[in-house]
Parts: structure tokens; C-alpha cells; sequence
DNA sequence: CGAATGACAGATATTGAAATCTGTCAGCTG
DNA sequence: CAGCTGACAGATTTCAATATCTGTCATTCG
């Protein structure tokens, strides 16, 4: 049996809604494309998803949290917190830069899908947020780090380590200064983080 | 006589041009539209500017140029380096909002305007950054701030704090925590500076 | 004679009619 | 009867005809 007689599933429709964006395009992605990909009617997508935007949210859900996942490794580690500091920011903007640069389309793809769901974008953020104030929270724990407040001190870091991590920059991250650009802003914020 | 019977100047063109986008918007507004409101015929406007596009780019260049105009008396006083950095992004900011707060509409013309016209955007950061490095050289000389290259540094403060003054956050600097947010940063910043 | 004009060709934008899509739901099917 | 279908109304998009704009230049005007 070929994969269109399976149940159809949240999970297969999303998997198919995400190749359907990545051959049209989102602003030719349509319902009716993810129906006929899959070998259903498109009604029976409704059923699954309320909306257009309830289906694309869920798929730009999906990418975010694959990105956070990659990270929380990092976080979660027991290293020495400048180190983890570091190495997670780097490893963030690796990434950003890895997914910019090596499929330009279906970045630009989900940069639109970012911009429809600001909801989801600041659930991602938060979560990013919380996996650097634990970095920043150990940090302090070992007197490595000063931060009356590390909450409000990784969202700092955070905010001001924008230009390599939000996407309305991802043009200059293939430029030839970025990675010393990169090193002297978190090098800044280290300094300023210690005691 | 009215003005519609003074010669013919560049510097009334661009006046006219302001006026135009204000009214129509950047997507609307047309050279023909700035012959009109000068009264004269479009082959005029194209006596002193060769292209559309040059028209615009001169138009942006004249509202950079004033922005940089209000932050340079900032850079150049003779205050304490620490609070003159401090004053000068905070001044900054405050324009910006100002700016995007004020008439949402002329700001997002900017914006595009802008958008179109890299080349000029880069002088213009190119231009703050130097105001920027000048403080900080001042604070080195001083032994307030430490910075072995007071430009590269100048360069991470103006990109760490990006997210206040970079159009493309618009959007978030009238929300509720904006003010907390750049003081965090800002305080987070000026400690990476203390030697 | 230098500055301004307006007719013109090619490029771009607007418009409205036709095609497609979204979201619903009564009925079909296994 | 649970899940799927396909016809449908209203919203949105596409497309091609039409109108407007850009940039040039031979000509006019003072």
C-alpha cells in the first residue's frame, strides 16, 4: 500500500503542507495544493485544521521548535557558563546562517510564515530566552556571572545579539566582517556580564 | 510673485518631492506629480536629476543627514565619556520612536525609501558609527572606557543595540517594557566598556 | 543660448472580468 | 456511523486590456 492509503493524520498533512511550501512558495501554497498532495479532497484537510493560518501556524510551530531543540543541548550542558554562553550564541547563529544560506528560498518561505504568526514567533522567543537564562542563572551560581536579575539580563543579551540571529538581518550574515562583528559584540556582553 | 515663478533649484525639488510623498506615499508618487506641484513640465525635474531613482536616493540622504545632525552636538560635547555614550544612544532612540511614533505613515515612506537606497543608509550608519567612536576614543583617553580598537567597539555598541534604532523593530518600541529593555542593554554595554 | 517644453517609445501600474481558492455542510461510502 | 467527498457562496487571485509613468530629445521660448 502506497502512502496515500495510510490514515489521514495532523502529522501527515503538515509534512505534506511543508513540501508544498517548499515547491510553490507560500504565497502559491494553497489547500487545495496539500489535498491533491496527499490524495484527498480538501475538505478532509479541514477537518484537521480549522483554518489556512491554523495549518500554517502549526507548521511554522514546528520549524521553530526544531531550532530550539538544536540549542537546548547546549544550554542544558555543565560546562563553564562563559563557555556555554558562547558556545550557545555561536550555535545559534550557525544555524541561522546554515538555513539562510543553504536553502535562500525556503528560508525566505519561512520568513513569511514567521511574519503571519507573530504568536508563535514570541512563544520561541521566550523559549530561547529561558534556555539562556539558565546559562546565565549558573553563571551566577558560580560566581562566574554578575546579573542582579538573569531573567531580564539574558533577554539583554538576548536583544543585543539580534543582528545575528533575526531573520530581517540574514543578508548581512554571508557578509566578510560577520563573524568578527559576531566575536566583538558577545565578547562586549561577556565582559560586561562578569563581575 | 508667487514661488511658482523662482528659478528652478534642485534644493525646490526636493522640497516638492517631501511634499509628494507625504501626500500619495512612496508607491505613488510619481516625478509627474512633482512637476505639478512645482508647476512645471516633468522634463524639468529630469534637468536636475538624471533618474527617479536619483531623486529619491537625494531625498533620503537629506532626512538621513538631518538625523545624524541632531546626534552629532551629543557626540561632540565634553562631559563625562560614559554619560555622553549613554546620552547619545539614548538620544537616538528617542529620535527614532519620536520619528516612528509620531507619523507612522511618513516613517514607514522612509522606511522604504530606505530600503531602496543601501548605499545611502550605509554612509549614514557609516557616519554614526564614527559620532560613536569618537565617544569612545574620548573614554579611552580618559581611562573609562577600555577598548583596543575604539572602532571595531563603536561597531558592536551600535549593532548590539540595533534593536533601538533599526526601523525593522519599529513595531516593539512603543510596547510596555521598550524603555526597561534598552536600559538593560545599554547598562549591560557600558560595563563590557569599564576597563 | 541656456532653460523649459511636450510628444513619444518602452516600461510599469491599474482595472475589472474570469478563474481559483477558502471554508461549510448535506450527503455518500466503506 | 466516522470519515471523506464535492458542490457551493463569498473572498481572493490572476490576467489581459487600458491607462499612466519614465526617460529622451527635437523644438520652442525668453
Amino acid at each position: 500500500m502506497g502512502p496515500t492509503s495510510e490514515i489521514l493524520t495532523a502529522e501527515r498533512i503538515l509534512e505534506a503542507t511543508e513540501e508544498v511550501l517548499r515547491r510553490h512558495g507560500p504565497a502559491k501554497a494553497t489547500v487545495v495544493d496539500v489535498a491533491r498532495a496527499l490524495g484527498v479532497s480538501h475538505g478532509s484537510v479541514y477537518r484537521h485544521f480549522r483554518t489556512k493560518a491554523a495549518l500554517r501556524e502549526a507548521v511554522t510551530k514546528r520549524w521553530l521548535d526544531r531550532t530550539s531543540g538544536e540549542l537546548s543541548g547546549i544550554a542544558a550542558g555543565n560546562g563553564d557558563p562563559e563557555t556555554r554562553l558562547r558556545d550557545w550564541l555561536a550555535a545559534l547563529f550557525a544555524a541561522k546562517r546554515r538555513k539562510a544560506g543553504g536553502d535562500p528560498e525556503l528560508f525566505a518561505t519561512y520568513t513569511v510564515l514567521t511574519d503571519e504568526n507573530g504568536a508563535a514567533v514570541g512563544e520561541h522567543i521566550a523559549d530561547l530566552t529561558s534556555q539562556l537564562t539558565r546559562i546565565i542563572q549558573a553563571g551566577v551560581e558560580t560566581g562566574d556571572f554578575a546579573a542582579a536579575d538573569p531573567r531580564a539580563t539574558a533577554r539583554a543579551v538576548f536583544q543585543a545579539t539580534g543582528r545575528f540571529h533575526d531573520p530581517c538581518y540574514a543578508r548581512e550574515w554571508e557578509e566578510p566582517g560577520a563573524e568578527a562583528d559576531f566575536t566583538a559584540v558577545v565578547d562586549l556582553l561577556v565582559r560586561g556580564l562578569r563581575p
